[in-house]
DNA sequence: GCCGTTTTCGGCCCGACTGTTTTCAGTCG
C-alpha cells in the first residue's frame, strides 16, 4: 500500500463512521485529519512504520498508529473489517452525490431501503423519497439532477491546474471591470497553485453584490447558477467545473482572502493559534473574545502579523508545517535567470533558435540552453550528431548577433530502454549541459526503470535529470491523454542525484509539473538540487515559467537550491565539476 | 482520537445557503 491508499483507507474508515452515526464527531475528524497529513507526506509511509515512528507525524496517535501497521502488514484491522461488514459499498458511494451527507444517507439506507446510487436515482425518479424526513419535493428533483451531473463528469472532477488557472483568470478579468469592483483574485486550491483544482474559487470586494453577482451569472462559461445568496454565488460551467463566488465588503478583504485560500487545514491551526491569543477568527474579521470587538484587515499580511506568525505565502498553506516551523524565504519568478530546456525547428519545436533567444531576453533572462532532442526519438526528428554540430554553428551566429542574452548549447538526451545514452561521451562532452529523460518503455517494472535512470544519472556527462518520472497530467486538449510516471524507486534515485549533483527538474510545463511539489520538497530534504525548466515549444511556453515556481515555492524551494537562479559563471562552473 | 509556552483532561473553527421547517437540520467549504 502507497500514501494514498493508506489515505484513502481513513478517509472510508470516517465515513463508514459518520454514516453509522455512532463514533464520537471529533475522533472522526481526528481519522480525517490523519488521512490529510498521510496524504500530505513527502515520505513513503511504509519505512516509517516499520522504523516504528508513525507517531511523529503531526495528527497520528497511538491508536491510529497501531491501525497502520496492521493496515500496511495485514492489508486491514478489525474496526475497518467489521465497517464493511455492516455497510454496503454502495451506501458509502451515495456520498458522492452532492447534498448527500451522512445523515441523509444513513436515513435513506435504513428507511427507504437505499443501497446505492443507482438505487437512489430509481426511488428518486418512482417519487418514493418526497415525504421522507427531511426531503420534499425540491429537494427529490435535486437529487435527480446531482445524479445525472455528477454522470456527466463522470470520473475527472478535479482537473488540471493548467486548465483551471487560465479559466478562472478568464472570468475575474471580466468580474473586475463591474462597476464598484474594488479588488479581485482567484482563492482556494488555484490561488495556492494545487497541481489539480476541483471547484474554483472566485473572491471579489465591492460595496454592493448585486452587479457582480448578476454579471458572474451572465459569464458565457457558466452554464447554471446553482445557488445564489447576498454575499455568495455558485455556478456550474459547462465544462461541468463548479465556481464560487464570493463578494465581500472592501473592509473584510485581509480575512476574507485568507480564508478564502484556505487550505482548510490551515485555517483551523489559524483559528487554534487565534484562540490561544484570545481572538475568534472568521472569514470578515478578527474578534476578540472577551469584549466582542472586531479587527478589521486590509491585507492578509497584517492579520498573520497580529497572530504573532509571519506571512505564509499561499502555495505554503497546506498544514505541512507552515505555521511551527521557520518559513524560508522561497523562490519568486523574479529570482528566474534563465530557461534550460526549449526546443526549436531542429527537433519538434515550433520557432528558430533566434526567435527563442529574442523571446527570453525580453523576458529579462540572462541565458538559455537550447534542448533539443536526441536522434533515436524519431518523432520528434532528434538531432545526429552531425546535425548537433551544425547547430553550434547556428548558436554560434545567434550569439554573435549580441542579443544580450547567452545562447548555450544542450540537449535532451534519451535514456534508452537498456539505461545506455543516445549520444557517444565525446558528443555528450562537446555540450553546454545535458539533459537526460525518459519517454520510451516507462511501463518497465520497478527495479528495471529504476536501474536505468540511476545509470543515466551516474553518467558523469549528464548535469540534469529531466521530468524524472515522465508522468502527464494531461495532453493539450485530451484530458484522457494523462498517464502515471514510471514506477521509480524515488528515494534511490534522490540518493544518486545527491550523491552525484546531478540536477532534478521540475519541469513547468503544466501537462508535466514533474518533478512535482512532494517529490521536490522531499528531494530537497535529501540535498539535492534543482532547476525550473519550460520545456518551451515556441516563444509563448517561456510564460509557463510560473507553473514551475509555484511547484518549488510547494517545495519550500529557496533560490540557492535552483541553478537557473544562478549567475551563469556559478552555473557553468557547477556542471563542469565533473564533466 | 489527538494534543498540551494556559491543559495528561477537556477541549476540539466558523459561517452561508437550501429546504423543510415554524426555529432548524443538513450540507458544504
Amino acid at each position: 500500500m502507497n500514501n494514498q491508499d493508506v489515505a484513502r483507507t481513513f478517509e472510508l474508515l470516517a465515513d463508514m463512521l459518520d454514516i453509522e452515526g455512532k463514533e464520537n464527531r471529533f475522533a472522526i475528524l481526528a481519522y480525517r485529519r490523519a488521512a490529510e497529513q498521510i496524504a500530505n507526506l513527502d515520505r513513503d509511509i511504509n519505512p516509517i512504520a516499520q522504523a516504528g515512528e508513525l507517531r511523529s507525524i503531526s495528527g497520528i496517535g497511538q491508536a491510529i498508529a497501531d491501525k497502520i501497521t496492521l493496515l500496511l502488514s495485514t492489508g486491514s484491522f478489525d474496526l475497518l473489517d467489521r465497517l464493511k461488514r455492516a455497510i454496503p459499498a454502495g451506501v458509502v458511494e451515495l456520498l458522492a452525490v452532492p447534498d448527500m451527507g451522512p445523515k441523509r444517507v444513513k436515513m435513506l439506507w435504513e428507511q427507504a431501503g437505499v443501497n446505492n446510487v443507482a438505487e437512489l436515482e430509481q426511488a428518486a425518479r418512482a417519487g418514493k423519497l418526497a415525504g421522507l424526513p427531511g426531503i420534499g419535493p425540491k429537494m427529490e428533483a435535486k437529487i435527480i439532477a446531482n445524479i445525472e451531473t455528477n454522470r456527466r463528469r463522470s470520473s475527472n472532477v478535479r482537473i488540471p491546474l493548467g486548465i483551471a488557472y487560465p479559466l478562472a483568470y478568464a472570468m475575474l478579468k471580466r468580474l473586475m471591470y463591474v462597476d464598484g469592483v474594488q479588488r479581485a483574485s482567484v482563492a482556494g486550491s488555484l490561488r495556492r497553485m494545487k497541481e489539480t483544482i476541483g471547484d474554483l474559487d472566485l473572491l471579489v470586494s465591492a460595496e454592493k453584490a448585486e452587479p457582480v453577482m448578476d454579471a458572474f451569472a451572465e459569464l458565457s462559461s457558466v452554464a447554471e447558477v446553482i445557488a445564489r445568496g447576498p454575499t455568495k454565488s455558485s455556478a456550474r460551467l459547462h465544462s461541468g467545473q463548479q465556481v464560487d463566488l464570493r463578494v465581500i465588503q472592501p473592509k473584510h478583504w485581509g480575512a476574507a482572502l485568507l480564508y478564502f485560500t484556505g487550505s482548510k487545514d490551515h485555517n483551523v491551526r489559524l483559528r487554534e493559534l487565534a484562540l490561544k491569543k484570545g481572538y475568534s477568527l472568521n472569514e470578515y474579521s478578527l474578534t476578540r473574545v472577551k469584549d466582542g470587538k472586531d479587527f478589521f484587515y486590509r491585507e492578509e499580511h497584517d492579520l498573520y502579523e497580529k497572530l504573532g506568525v509571519p506571512f505564509i505565502p499561499p502555495e505554503l498553506r497546506e498544514d505541512r508545517g507552515e505555521l511551527e516551523r521557520d518559513i524560508p524565504r522561497v523562490i519568486e519568478l523574479a529570482d528566474i535567470r534563465g530557461d534550460l530546456q526549449m526546443h526549436t525547428q531542429w527537433s519538434d519545436g515550433e520557432t528558430t533558435i533566434e526567435q527563442m533567444a529574442r523571446a527570453a531576453q525580453a523576458r529579462g533572462y540572462e541565458y538559455i540552453l537550447i534542448t533539443d532532442h536526441s536522434q533515436s526519438l524519431g518523432v520528434t526528428n532528434g538531432l545526429t550528431p552531425e546535425r548537433l554540430k551544425e547547430q553550434r554553428q547556428e548558436i554560434n551566429a545567434v550569439n554573435a548577433l549580441d542579443l544580450g542574452i547567452r545562447v548555450l548549447q544542450g540537449a535532451e538526451v534519451e535514456i534508452k530502454a537498456d539505461g545506455s545514452l543516445d549520444y557517444p561521451d565525446e558528443v555528450l562532452a562537446s555540450l553546454d549541459i545535458v539533459l537526460a529523460s525518459l519517454h520510451t518503455s516507462l511501463r518497465q517494472e520497478h527495479d528495471k526503470v529504476t536501474q536505468r535512470a540511476l545509470r543515466a544519472i551516474r553518467n558523469p556527462h549528464v548535469d540534469i535529470f529531466a521530468h524524472p518520472t515522465g508522468r502527464l497530467n494531461f495532453e493539450a486538449g485530451d484530458p484522457r491523454k494523462a498517464r502515471e510516471g514510471a514506477d521509480l524507486d524515488l528515494e534511490a534515485i534522490f540518493a544518486a542525484c545527491q550523491e552525484t549533483g546531478t540536477i532534478l527538474e521540475i519541469n513547468a510545463s503544466p501537462e508535466r509539473l514533474d518533478l512535482n511539489d512532494l517529490n521536490a520538497r522531499r528531494a530537497l530534504d535529501v540535498g539535492c538540487t534543482l532547476v525550473i525548466s519550460t520545456d518551451a515549444h515556441n516563444p509563448a511556453m517561456l510564460s509557463n515559467i510560473h507553473y514551475g515556481v509555484a511547484v518549488a515555492r510547494r517545495a519550500w524551494a529557496t533560490p540557492e537550491r535552483v541553478v537557473n537562479t544562478w549567475p551563469l559563471e556559478k552555473l557553468l562552473k557547477y556542471v563542469k565539476r565533473d564533466a
